[in-house]
RNA sequence: GCGGAUGUGGCGUAAUUGGUAGCCGCGCCAGACUUAGGAUCUGGUGCCGAGAGGCGUGGGGGUUCGAGUCCCUCCAUCCGCACCA
């Protein structure tokens, strides 16, 4: 009889859930830990063994973090709008909350089996109405506030309006679209339309018709971060620009304090390079210049080298630009709409294979120079983006490789305004050199000339100096229907959000969903989509990091009906300790939750900046594919190494029918009815697969469920072998065939605690120094390991310490009740199964995990590793307190000294007490 | 092109601060028990070499008594960004 892991797993998941075990509340006697998985999307494919991998690691964590006498949170739920549900909602007809809903049912029972300390009461799921009540309530509060630049904070948009009322817009320093001035009489002239139109400008969450990604295929636009390479991250289907009303946050505004908070949390400096790169803040100055001919246009552009303003010999704008019909003489416009057309027609995707050819076209239209007066011709090209900067740029082809190669097309002059490089030959964009043919910066270097241009730039009133962003706002409209619905309708075009007493306003029933024949989203199909007034409802639904931006806020309250999150939750709770999720989420979901918390942290909910203190992204696990080589024309397959005799072609084969790289001929044949006449060509007598590592996917044949793994090995093994595969935030492929490893380390931690008739016998005599040794070294060797999230090297200090135990046949309790301890964060069935037999009626998860004792770590004798000239030559064992000229004394003394020595005096003894004697001749 | 990361046995990996390279496990080899083994147990296993010994952490160079670890350089792979002014 052998540990039946079947029975015993099953008993403990009962109990567990029985008992609520692992539920939590607010404890003041106790220091509070929060530990957060990304909650998944629960798609229909259920879970492979790729995604408990960061699960099961923050669940040794919390385990770990509870022994040790924390109030640790450890919450899951569920993401569950989505593309995927609504997909299969169009095709069948049927509801994606029923879809979502079986899904999540099987979601759960596979967390379930793999024994998982959740409080699960406090399970959310981003599609109950409870819930994304306040992902609207959210969205309404940024809808009522703007960002001043002068509190460097989000404040009312009431407070605006006073303002307003008070003294225009002229003193107002806020994040806003751009906007003309006006004064107070102004503003009190305005209607409510008008005057609202004008707060839109300013609101965090606004209304704005622009160029957005919109996928044609999937019948909605895009943010920035959901399309890649031009195409969408979701399904691959092309993405196009197009003019289009939408909501949109106005991240932007928090893009300063998005960038310093990255010093403040402990992530790994990748992400924060991602997030970094993400936010892509340059510092230079925005000029005006005039346009000739014109009393009051002028063209702004935002440059990070004013210094060499002088060598601005014409200038681009993008085909968008709104200036561009006015400049354009007539004698252009034929040829400027035809490029214009052509621009626009573009594809994101064919803009980007065509980064290196060079196109554009002359206006007619010339600009002034602001600091030499001179004429300069004015271009458009798509080389220049609308959205970035002010859309429009002064081209110094001396240094700035883009606008040389412009003037090289087009010829146009190039000017050198910094020394050090041939402005003939190419643009020379270092920042050494000094300054020529720029007037007043003539014989600076460039960093003088950059403060003394951006002076005068202001005392001139042409410019100024700026700080500019890549990142863009984001765009919050879906024309979905699996989403949350806008708090919002809409009184003669104009839009309002709803009065907080109508939250959630829940997600009408729709005939299909499509689109409407008018290309209106799905909601538009809904019967009575209006409010009681009969004003019309949004019929936009928000995008999926909408209800992802908060719900680690929410799990510390997740049932309060009356707040997003209670006072007292939220101030000893107060933010993650530690996220664990995917590196895929750097760009979105982390960046809109940080920037959700820093908005909700202004207006007095949260009490943190940062929502995620530190964060350890898991690596993927990677496939591991089986390959057949079938001979080509023919039903016959060779194997591995006999193939090159043939002509063949490799072919995936399901990973399952493989063991050990051997084919399982005849599982083989049943496997597709196309081989079920197949040949073989066997070498000793077995079919040998080639293998490679690949992205575990169904069409590679090479996912491997953790259900059947479960069924054969028990959950703990799993648990187990996934930690033991290597470090955690190490991308590593899968291969089964290892997890009889760990299997056999279950079975052997578990004879310690029986003896041969599988009888329970623990002995209560006092235990070895032997003993005690091996056990406080595994103590100290794990704890260090959890602490810095190393666990496959804290699997094998395990092995090492039953393997070692097993050998002296210690069967003590002073020693097997500390270890049963310890594993049960790592193996928590057979872990509470062995503290259970040991006499305790607790669970093991509140049991005190054992401290190590200093002395006890340590040896008495240390063997020497004696080298010569760096080379280890021979070993030498002494006691451990031995000074450096005993130790010096007793090697030279050696017998095995002699011989290397042979008969040399040594130049140099270097000896490192504990560690190494190395004799230089 | 820019930024980041990673290269160690047949495979996954270990070596926390510059101090015995290869712990632990898989696989493989040999043996024991067995009617049998895809069970279990024991021993061996970096490469070359009969051995003494030599060589070994992607390649080359450097610092050091000593380098997987630090520095320079090149190569390969992966990830992110990419006409960002």
């Amino acid at each position: 009889m052998e540990y039946n892991f079947r029975e015993t797993e099953k008993k403990w998941q009962r109990h567990w859930k029985e008992e609520k075990t692992y539920r939590v509340y607010v404890d003041h006697d106790k220091p509070k830990y929060y530990v957060l998985d990304m909650f998944p999307y629960p798609s229909g494919a259920g879970l492979h063994v790729g995604h408990p991998l960061g699960y099961i690691a923050s669940d040794i964590y919390s385990r770990y973090k509870r022994q040790k006498g924390f109030n640790v949170l450890h919450p899951m739920g569920y993401d569950a709008y989505g593309l995927p549900a609504e997909q299969y909602a169009i095709q069948t007809g049927q509801h994606p909350a029923i879809t979502t809903e079986k899904n999540i049912q099987r979601y759960r029972e596979q967390l379930d089996r793999i024994g998982f300390s959740f409080d699960w009461d406090r399970e959310v799921r981003t599609c109950d109405p409870p819930y994304y009540k306040w992902t609207q309530w959210t969205f309404i509060q940024l809808f009522n506030h703007y960002f001043d630049h002068k509190t460097g904070k989000a404040e009312p948009v009431s407070k605006l309006e006073d303002t307003f009322a008070r003294s225009g817009n002229l003193d107002v320093d806020a994040a806003c679209s751009p906007i003309d001035y006006f004064t107070a009489v102004q503003w009190m002239k305005m209607d409510e339309k008008e005057k609202r139109h004008v707060l839109m400008h300013y609101r965090l969450a606004y209304l704005a018709d622009t160029y957005v990604n919109w996928c044609p295929k999937l019948g909605t636009v895009l943010a920035n971060d959901e399309v890649k390479e031009g195409f969408s991250v979701r399904g691959g289907h092309p993405v196009e620009q197009k003019k289009m009303k939408q909501w949109f946050l106005r991240i932007t505004a928090y893009a300063e304090r998005l960038l310093g908070g990255l010093d403040d949390v402990d992530w790994s400096d990748s992400l924060k390079e991602i997030q970094r790169n993400w936010i892509g803040r340059s510092e230079g100055a925005t000029i005006f210049f005039p346009v000739k001919g014109s009393e009051e246009d002028r063209i702004e552009v935002f440059t990070t080298r004013p210094d060499t303003v002088y060598g601005a010999t014409f200038m681009v704008l993008a085909p968008e630009h709104e200036l561009v019909d006015k400049i354009t003489a007539g004698e252009y416009r034929t040829e400027v709409e035809a490029y214009k057309k052509a621009a626009g027609s573009k594809s994101e995707r064919e803009r980007m294979t065509e980064v290196k050819t060079v196109s554009g076209q002359f206006t007619g239209g010339y600009a002034v120079h602001p600091f030499t007066g001179q004429d300069i011709p004015v271009y458009i090209a798509d080389y220049v983006l609308a959205g970035y900067g002010t859309g429009a740029i002064m081209a110094v082809p001396g240094h700035d490789s883009r606008d040389h190669a412009f003037a090289r097309h087009f010829d146009l002059p190039i000017i050198e305004v910094v020394e050090g490089g041939n402005v003939e030959e190419g643009a020379h964009d270092d920042m050494e050199g000094t300054m020529v043919n720029s007037g007043f910066m003539d014989g600076m270097d460039v960093p003088a000339a950059i403060r003394s241009v951006n002076r005068k730039l202001e005392d001139k009133e042409i410019g100024k100096k700026k700080v500019n962003y890549r990142l863009r706002d984001a765009i919050f409209s879906r024309q979905r229907y699996w989403g949350e619905p806008f708090p919002v309708y809409y009184k003669d075009e104009t839009p309002y959000v709803l009065p907080e007493s109508e939250l959630p306003l829940e997600l009408p029933p729709v005939d299909k969903y499509l689109p409407t024949s008018e290309g209106d989203p799905p909601l538009a199909r809904a019967k009575n989509w209006e409010t009681s007034d009969g004003w019309p409802l949004e019929t936009n639904t928000m995008p999926g990091f909408a209800g992802s931006s908060a719900y680690y806020i929410r799990y510390m309250d997740p049932r309060n009906d009356n707040r997003l999150v209670s006072r007292e939750a939220v101030e000893y709770w107060e933010n993650v300790d530690l996220y664990v999720g995917g590196a895929e989420h750097a760009t979105g979901h982390l960046i809109y939750a940080r920037f959700w918390n820093k908005f909700l942290f202004d207006i007095g909910i949260t009490v943190k900046e940062e929502p995620f203190k530190k964060l350890v992204n898991q690596g993927m696990i990677q496939g591991r594919s089986n390959f057949v080589y079938r001979e080509k024309g023919r039903n016959r397959f060779v194997s591995l190494n006999l193939k090159d005799q043939y002509d063949t072609m490799p072919i995936h084969v399901d990973v399952n029918i493989v063991e050990n790289d051997v084919l399982d001929v005849e599982a083989f044949k049943k496997w597709n009815p196309e081989y079920k006449d197949a040949e073989f060509i066997l070498e000793d007598g077995k079919y040998i697969c080639g293998w490679e590592v690949e992205k575990m996917s169904k069409s590679f044949h090479n996912v491997v469920n953790p259900d059947d793994l479960i069924e054969k090995y028990g959950a703990d093994t799993l648990r187990l072998y996934e930690m033991f595969l290597g470090p955690i935030e190490q991308a590593k492929p899968w291969d089964t065939k290892g997890i009889e490893g760990v299997f056999r380390f279950i079975r052997k931690l578990w004879r310690l605690y029986h003896d041969q008739q599988n009888r329970f016998a623990v002995a209560e005599e006092p235990a070895t120094e032997k003993e005690k040794k091996v056990l406080h070294k595994t103590i100290k060797k794990v704890s260090e390991d959890v602490e810095r999230f190393s666990f496959n090297t804290a699997v094998s200090a395990f092995m090492v310490c039953v393997n070692e135990l097993t050998d002296l046949k210690c069967n003590k309790r002073e020693i097997l009740e500390p270890l049963s301890v310890m594993v049960s964060s790592f193996a928590p069935h057979i872990g509470e199964e062995l503290w259970n037999l040991l006499g305790h009626e607790d669970s093991v998860a509140l049991a005190d995990y054992p401290s190590w004792d200093e002395e006890m770590v340590k040896d008495d004798m240390v063997l020497y590793p004696v080298s010569f000239n760096g080379k280890t030559r021979f070993k030498m064992e002494l006691p451990a307190g031995s000074s450096k000229e005993e130790v010096e004394k007793q090697v030279l003394g050696a017998e095995d000294a002699q011989k290397w020595l042979q008969g040399n005096t040594p130049k140099k003894v270097i000896v490192v007490p504990g560690k190494i004697v190395n004799i230089v001749i």
